[in-house]
DNA sequence: GACTTTAGACCGACCAGTCGGTCTGGAGGC
DNA sequence: GCCTCCAGACCGACTGGTCGGTCTAAAGTC
C-alpha cells in the first residue's frame, strides 16, 4: 500500500490491486459465512483495506456481491463454451460441458459455494439475479438438447423441463460435495451422472 | 387443550390458538420475505399478537423458523409414507411418493419456500439443519432404489448419487415453479419428470 | 499543488430480545 | 353467591448491539 521498492512478489499496488484484493477477500468471506453473515468490515478486514477504501471501489455491500456472482458466471460461462467449441455432435457438447463445470467448481469451492448457496434467499434483488442466471443455463442447454433432437440422436423430449432437471441434478450433486465432501474428487461424480443425465433423454454413453 | 363443549368452529382463542396463529403467520412472513428480511415484529404484526407473546411462545426467532421446518418436514414424510405404503412395488413406490411431494409443495406453496429456498445459506446452524434434511431425504430414496435393485426391476446403479440426483432434479423444478409459476399446475411436469427419472435408471415408466 | 486514494471514527437505522406491567379466569375461602 | 387472590397469557416501550454507509483529514501521486 504504502512505501515500495519493488519486491519479490510483483508488489500487488496501485488501484486496480487494492481492488482485486477486495473481490478475493469478499469471494472468500462470502463464501464461508454467507451473504448475511458477513460484515463489509469483515471483508475490509481479510483485505486488509479501509472501510473508506471499500466504498470508493463499490458502492454498496450488494453490489459487490453482485460484481462477485458475475465475474464467476461470465468465467464459467466462457470456459464452458470453449470447451463446448472443441466437441462435435451435440451429446459430445453436452458432455463437454458437464465436465468443464465440474472442474470449474471443484478447483474453486469457494466460487461454488457463492453461486449455489450464498445467494439464496436472499430477497427479491437477490433472487431476480439468481433467476436470470438459472434461466441463461436452462437455455443454454436446452438449445443444445433441442440440437440434438433435431440431429436426431434422441428422440424428440420436453427439452425445457429436461433443461431444468439436467440442472437441479449438477446442482444438488455438487452442493453435496461442498457441505460433505463426497465424493472426493468431486470429478468422481462424472461419469455416473453423464450417464444417469443421457440415459433420461434415451441417448446412450458417448464417452 | 382446555374445555371443550363441542362447537363448531373451535373458537379460534387460547393458548394454543395463538401459538398456532403466530406459527402460521411465520411461515406466511417467511416464505415471502425471507428469514433475514423477516423481522419479528412483522410476524407479530402479521399474527395480530405482541411482541411478548411472541417471545413467551417460542425462545428464539431462530427457534420458531426451526420448529417451522421441522413441522413441515414431518407432515411431508409422513404422508409420502402413507402414500408408498398404498402401492406395491419399489417403481410405483418411487413414482407415488413423487405425486404426493408435488401435490403438497403445489398446495402450499408458502411450505416450499421455506423448505426449497428461504432456509439456505443463512450460516453454519441453517445449513446443518437443511442438510440433514437432505440426508434424511436421500436415504429414504436410495432404499427405495437399492430395493428396486434388490427386485430386479433396475440394473444395479451407484443409488446413492442418484438418489441426491433425483432430489436436485425434483428440487429444481418446484423452485421454477415458485419463481416463475411454471408449468401451471405445478403437476404438469409430474409426467415428463417421472419419465426422465425413471429412464435415468433404465426402468420402464410404471404408470 | 491539485487530484486520487486511504484511513477509521462516526452516524443512524434497524431489530432481536427484555422487562415491568395489565388483564382474565378460575380456585378457594367464607 | 361473593370476594380475594393468583397464575400465566399477553402487551409494547425500551435497550443494547450490530452494521451499512458517510465524512473529514491526511497521505500518496503526478
Amino acid at each position: 500500500m504504502e512505501v515500495r521498492e519493488s519486491q519479490v512478489e510483483p508488489a500487488p499496488e496501485g488501484k486496480e490491486a487494492t481492488r482485486q484484493r477486495i473481490l478475493d477477500a469478499a469471494t472468500e468471506v462470502f463464501s464461508e459465512k454467507g451473504y448475511h453473515g458477513s460484515a463489509v468490515d469483515d471483508i475490509v478486514k481479510a483485505a486488509s483495506a479501509s472501510k473508506g477504501s471499500f466504498y470508493f471501489h463499490f458502492p454498496s455491500k450488494q453490489e459487490i456481491f453482485f460484481a462477485l456472482v458475475d465475474r464467476l458466471i461470465v468465467a464459467l460461462a466462457r470456459s464452458t463454451e470453449e470447451a463446448i467449441a472443441q466437441e462435435r455432435g451435440a451429446l459430445a457438447k453436452v458432455s463437454a460441458a458437464l465436465d468443464t463445470v465440474f472442474r470449474t467448481f471443484s478447483r474453486h469451492r469457494s466460487l461454488a459455494k457463492i453461486l449455489l448457496v450464498s445467494g439464496v434467499g436472499l430477497g427479491k434483488a437477490f433472487d431476480e439475479r439468481l433467476l436470470s442466471i438459472h434461466a441463461r443455463f436452462a437455455a443454454a442447454i436446452k438449445s443444445h438438447l433441442d440440437e440434438a433432437v433435431a440431429e436426431g440422436s434422441i428422440p424428440p423430449i420436453d427439452t425445457e423441463l429436461t433443461a431444468y432437471v439436467w440442472m437441479g441434478a449438477v446442482n444438488e450433486v455438487i452442493v453435496r460435495w461442498l457441505y460433505t465432501g463426497k465424493p472426493e474428487p468431486l470429478e468422481g461424480a462424472l461419469d455416473t451422472l453423464r450417464e444417469l443425465l443421457l440415459r433420461s433423454i434415451r441417448a446412450e454413453s458417448q464417452r
